[in-house]
DNA sequence: CGACCAATGCAACGCTTGATGAATTCTGCG
DNA sequence: CGCAGAATTCATCAAGCGTTGCATTGGTCG
């Protein structure tokens, strides 16, 4: 129906409802099952214009891939009170998760398409490598921080996986409260605790 | 090449190859990226073969889901030495996923197709209720045993995640010596220790 | 031996998918 | 104004997909 060429200036930034259509559906799909076509019926737009911006449907899901919480905002003050920033942490991230849906599923998306997708397992690497691990320097104890970080985020991502994604009933019918008491101390533990003596020897290569 | 009917009885059983090749592709690629051709080239069988046995790629799927590891076996003499089961238990488990590539491969694999498929969420769910949370229940605490087992599967899970799916270089590069001291406490937390008091209120319905 | 069913292979259908190349319209620069 | 280039749609392609109908062979039972 519209027209065929060039829309007049400023009528909308099309690049970037493509990307959201795009973040949507990976999140709610996965890779595999999102179809370029439906990127495009989403974002109100011919299919053949993606391909135009992002090249591939790689370049696509490259270009979408973006954490949905600023981890800086999720970890903030965390470091006044180092007693306690376990239980703090799991109660923020379950009330980002619980209160705000969207912010959610878009982190589900993330796990789905990174455990999909070799490539996007790479991308996701590097975001949470880089944005979380940063943001979680000045919390950490000051030995083996990169394993502490990492400690932490497996904790998480197996509670999200549990809690929302395979609905585990164990974990999907807790309330927040009996998470918070059950895991914070887990997080303390990781954040503070004391996580293997000494540096892994060099018994393995590379 | 083959002739074209049935072979003589005995000579081999197509029925069980087809769905060890169809439980090495979910495994490696998950459902979607893995296409009935596929799995009957591996099986050196008919595609239309598959639908015989199987009616649909959703009943292949279904057919071929099955935990790699005997529970029963990887928890037993748990309860032998209650205080140290959680270092046990990471130990039992990363010697598995450490020494046997292949129960490694097909445990990721579960992950990766229940987290791509909603049907194979719900085989999965009922799959590791039905094994793991019995096979723990006689070294858990008495209270919240649901609870227990899944934050200890949640945790488990974030690992097998982080470690060997994603590659997050500080679960990555560690050690199993280094993991176990880590996790192994965290894990004897959720068997034996607090969880969250009194059991939820029934503030939310349903 | 004949009837019937299970096991197997062949060939094909209809559909969807990611991708491409050309045509059209608008913008911005000289 | 004229013209290069960006933005947009259209029509179409080749490949791959899950699935189906049919033919053929072997086993089983009367």
């Amino acid at each position: 129906m519209p027209p065929r060429g060039r829309r007049p200036v400023g009528s909308s930034d099309t690049r970037q409802e493509i990307l959201t259509a795009a973040g949507e559906l990976f999140a709610e799909r996965g890779f595999e099952r999102t179809t370029m076509r439906a990127v495009a019926a989403r974002a109100d737009v011919d299919p053949a214009l993606i391909h135009h911006y992002f090249v591939n449907k790689e370049g696509l899901l490259a270009a979408a891939l973006v954490l949905p919480v600023d981890p800086a905002a999720l970890l903030a003050g965390l470091d006044k009170d180092p007693e306690h920033a376990g239980e703090a942490l799991v109660g923020r991230l379950l009330g980002v998760w619980e209160g705000d849906p969207d912010a959610r599923h878009r982190m589900v998306g993330l796990l789905r398409v990174g455990l999909s997708h070799e490539r996007a397992a790479a991308g996701l690497r590097d975001l949470l490598g880089r944005t979380i691990l940063i943001a979680l320097s000045r919390v950490v104890a000051q030995d083996h921080r990169s394993l502490r970080a990492a400690l932490v985020g497996s904790q998480m991502g197996g509670l999200l996986l549990g809690r929302y994604v395979l609905g585990i009933p164990g974990v999907r019918d807790a309330t927040p409260g009996q998470l918070v008491v059950a895991i914070g101390p887990v997080l303390q533990h990781y954040l503070t605790g004391p996580v293997g003596g000494a540096v892994a020897p060099a018994t393995a290569s590379r």
